[in-house]
DNA sequence: CCTAAATGTCTTTTATAACAATCATTAAAT
DNA sequence: ATTTAATGATTGTTATAAAAGACATTTAGG
């Protein structure tokens, strides 16, 4: 018995197209699958499922393929993200440490 | 015997980040993590291990909880990346379809 | 001050990702 | 045309991601 899981299609795309980046990426710099992936430290299966857009690989693997062959994770123009982490973490502090959503207690009257 | 594998700081940056702004993103909504767990499909968890940052997560389970909460994953305007796609490939496409690094027999003189 | 919801952290189990090795096919280079 | 590296695909094995459930702690709201 398969569960099978549900992708929006926007993520599916968006896997889809970091490992089609990848694979150009590759090619243009005119590595073989088997040079990236032990570059990656990863076996070709693993990188052929990445340029695929496969959902399953793990977000580490992707990322630092991407990483190895030059592909901006975010488009910036920068490459140390730290800037954007400490931003991003001192808004995260501003808001309560716990989200609040009460049960309704229902009065139906009796 | 644990296998322990490295990554760039740039990859370990990228999905830290990610994972913040899917925090952040949520807390914004209101949400509470077992709340936004539910809607995609995963445990309370494996949403914690992606807020964090972990490596370890399937990239489509970070790319659909992203897409929940409404993080994009490329910068663009659009939300539609399938021109993007129709992009790169037609640049893979230009290509040739394999790299090729032969061997170089080392002549050594006998 | 209460208290219930949110979060952090375990444990056990199960499904499968990733590895390792191999074989067939295909296309680039000579 | 021939050769050989690159790619695609398959199999068996192992490590572990993710689920499911539970318990402790913390904190926002009443």
């Amino acid at each position: 018995m398969v569960k099978k899981r549900v992708y929006s299609t926007y993520a599916q795309e968006a896997a889809f197209l970091i490992g089609q980046q990848i694979k150009l990426a590759r090619k243009n710099r005119k590595w073989s699958s088997a040079n990236l992936a032990e570059r990656a430290g990863i076996t070709r299966e693993t990188l052929q499922r990445i340029e695929n857009g496969d959902m399953k690989p793990a977000i580490g693997l992707v990322f630092e393929v991407a990483t190895i062959v030059g592909v901006p994770l975010f488009e910036q123009d920068n490459h140390h993200l730290s800037h954007n982490i400490e931003l991003i973490q001192s808004k995260i502090q501003l808001l309560p440490q716990r989200v609040r959503n009460p049960k309704k207690v229902v009065d139906d009257g009796f």
